[in-house]
DNA sequence: CAATTGACTTGAT
DNA sequence: TATCAAGCCAATT
């Protein structure tokens, strides 16, 4: 496999990038799929660096959220978060602006197989 | 090489 | 239902 010379942040951007419009994945439902069940944390550290370099700039970094089915990003941050999502057709609770409604319909959910198949593509 | 950091998660209270 | 603390992991200092 050629992903193992990828360090475990590009394992979470190729991933990411892969999320469909619309749809999410959870930090620790990235670290699970990338064979690291508790590294959530990790994946946190991960998306924090997202977007400032040019290697990351492209990645659908909006489509990660806790596993409470919230934005966890603070400030203007999450603000935007919210915006972009809400241009996908994510939904939001009007008592509690950052929940995710119909969350669990709208989780991403890709086989070990398809899992293998991005992580391989991105180490070409 | 040890300590620190952070866009997390979970179980106990 | 809402807090809180401890555990966990990779990257950075």
């Amino acid at each position: 496999m050629t992903d193992d010379l990828l360090s475990f942040n590009d394992r979470v951007y190729a991933l990411v990038r892969r999320i469909p419009r619309g749809k999410l994945l959870t930090y620790g439902r990235i670290a699970a799929l990338l064979d690291t069940p508790r590294g959530a944390r990790a994946v946190g550290w991960a998306m924090h660096g997202a977007g400032t370099s040019p290697v990351t700039a492209d990645i659908p970094w909006q489509r990660v959220v806790s596993s409470a089915g919230r934005i966890s990003t603070k400030h203007h941050i999450a603000e935007e978060q919210k915006r972009l999502l809400q241009a996908e057709g994510v939904r939001f609770d009007r008592r509690d602006p950052l929940k995710i409604l119909r969350f669990s319909a709208i989780l991403w959910t890709p086989s070990p197989l398809e899992v293998a198949a991005i992580l391989a593509d991105s180490g070409q």
